[in-house]
RNA sequence: GCGCCCGUAGCUCAAUUGGAUAGAGCAUCAGUUUCCUAAACUGGGGGUUGGGUGUUCGAUUCACCCCGGGCGCACCA
């Protein structure tokens, strides 16, 4: 990978320098290309630790970097104004790259940065009471290509979708089912929607199978399939529940009041004190987080990812306090706080309540605007943003999506590649790419360089939105190179196209999303 | 009222987690096709990054205070 390349160079800079490398210096794509391919802010940074000026802390630096660059990727360096290092890469370094994503094609991207932790990543969680809505299908689409990005740098990842098949709600769902048959009124917080007289089965179990069958078949169509369905009457059967709450008591941090069991939340952090056990003897949900989070590290992972939506994160002060008191590390429990999504018709949001009778649900807006177009979207803004989604907008412009443009570049390669009979990347190693100097061609090798540094920061930061708008750039790039570089006929530039067809491929590959040989 | 999150071009969003002259798409204006897919490309206009103070070589990013919006503050999940 470029950087670290760049970062290990720059690390025997400053042992020749004599200078103790103890500080984290950064090896960043400056913002202007006359700036060079990375610059480096290691002489700001050791400058002011050593007490030197940093401008000719970067001038000693540059020097030694040319002296130093075994592997000859550097044709050029510069220092700066308040003291960057400007580094210049070798055109034969982005050519022997180009060549490197012939042989590496599915594997170029993917690398050891994640060094095997097991990660169990729990996402969506719905209850079984209805269809999924729009907000669900965020969660679903991050959850998704967080794992595929968790993947992709050699974690490995499961995902959980957690059912909460016990309590209230489930009971009101059988109870507005019923009374919907019998044409009586549905019972006060029960459910009013339009799917309930759909919903089949006799028994409260029945009509939950057939709910999550429906919720499976919906995050099928969006290419989401967890690994497990952790059933929270899995943890009321063998008793987890109340094993999980004699372990809080056993550290004194319980308490009885009015018939219910507290657990002494406030002096560990959180608002106030919660209940875990109700006056009439049953657990709470939270009660049952507990046991279920419990077993989650008893499984063995090194990692817990959950994602939440804002509406739940007043939750987490409660959760942490309790693991926390259990003596799990929970520095090892991370929790991704989603914003909700806001759905709108032209100017008229949405509503997207279940108790309402208007809901559009996420296979609505599946069979509206397309799979891809839906993952894409949901991949394309940071999770920590909310998301005004206009159903109509995104209807209106399904031509010039964003997801249709980066399609676009994939297929107008592989018909490019399909003319040339091409098509085999192995038959395309070995060909002398010296001759790639165009600054489009440049640009172009500079931009697939820049892909599996990328994906590694994606993976690390749980960024999504890293992926689509590397796409975005990468196809961009592309249709410019191709507006100026003509390809038939020119070995060297369709091995260039062949190394930019497995980026993008593997770019939708990590997002879940179709990768078109012809539109 | 308290807590968490957000506020960036007319609209939807980015900005390499403290970096250099804040970038894309849509919209708008002006161009490009006897030539590999025009679902494309090239260029123009459009900004006091909600406001203020502070921290430092350097702030959209960090701290504090306002303003505005979302979410939460159950013996629901």
């Amino acid at each position: 990978m470029a950087k670290t390349k760049i970062s290990s160079i720059l690390g025997s800079v400053l042992a020749a320098l004599g200078i103790q490398a103890d500080l984290e210096f950064r090896v960043d794509i400056p913002p202007r290309q006359e700036l060079g391919d990375y610059a480096s802010n290691i002489a700001i940074i050791y400058g002011r630790k050593l007490k030197q000026n940093p401008l000719k802390l970067a001038e000693q630096i540059s020097k030694k970097v040319t002296e130093l660059d075994k592997e000859k990727l550097v044709s050029k360096v510069e220092f700066v104004k308040p003291g960057f290092v400007n580094i210049f890469l070798n055109n034969s370094f982005l050519q022997q790259t180009t060549q490197d994503i012939l042989q590496l094609d599915h594997a170029w991207g993917t690398s050891q940065a994640g060094n095997q932790e097991r990660v169990l990543l729990e996402f969506v969680s719905a209850n079984p009471t209805g269809p999924l809505h729009v907000g669900h299908g965020r969660w679903a689409v991050v959850g998704d290509v967080i794992a595929r990005l968790l993947k992709a740098t050699g974690s490995k990842v499961k995902t959980e979708f957690y059912v909460n098949d016990v309590g209230n709600q489930v009971e009101k769902l059988e109870a507005s089912v019923k009374a919907r048959r019998q044409n009586i009124e549905i019972p006060a917080g029960g459910y009013g929607g339009e799917y309930i007289k759909e919903v089949e089965g006799e028994t409260r179990a029945e009509m939950l199978a057939f709910l999550m069958d429906q919720q499976k078949s919906v995050l099928k169509a969006l290419s989401v399939e967890f690994d497990t369905w952790f059933a929270e009457s899995e943890l009321h059967k063998q008793d987890k529940i109340r094993w999980a709450i004699e372990k809080l008591h056993g550290l004194g941090v319980t308490f009885e009041e009015s018939g219910a069991i507290w657990f002494k939340s406030q002096a560990l952090g959180d608002d106030k004190n919660r209940v875990l056990m109700r006056e009439d003897g049953r657990p709470t949900y939270f009660a049952a987080d507990i046991a279920y989070h419990l077993n989650k590290f008893e499984r063995g992972f090194d990692h817990l990812i959950d994602i939440w939506g804002t509406d739940h994160h007043g939750y987490l002060g409660r959760l942490t306090a309790a693991l926390k008191v259990l003596g799990l590390p929970v520095e090892k429990f991370e929790i991704i706080i989603g914003q909700l999504v806001t759905l709108y018709r032209g100017n008229e949001p949405v509503r997207m309540s279940k108790r309402t009778g208007e809901m559009i649900t996420l296979q609505e807006v599946i069979d509206e605007i397309g799979a891809d177009a839906v993952r894409f979207f949901f991949s394309a803004t940071d999770v920590n943003s909310h998301l005004d989604f206009d159903l109509e907008l995104a209807k209106k412009k399904s031509q010039d999506n964003p997801v249709y443009y980066v399609q676009y570049a994939h297929a107008r390669i592989c018909s490019i590649l399909k003319k040339s009979e091409m098509r085999n990347a192995k038959s395309e190693q070995g060909i002398d790419l010296s001759e790639l100097n165009h600054p489009a061609e440049r640009a172009l090798m500079f931009k697939l360089l820049t892909w599996p540094d990328l994906v590694v920061e994606a993976a690390r930061l749980r960024h999504p939105h890293r992926i689509t708008e590397y796409g975005k750039e990468l196809a961009t790039v592309f249709h410019s190179f191709y507006e100026q570089c003509r390809v038939l006929g020119n070995p060297a530039r369709l091995a260039l196209v062949n190394a930019s067809r497995i980026t993008l491929r593997n770019v939708l590959k990590l997002l879940g999303i179709n990768a078109p040989e012809a539109m």
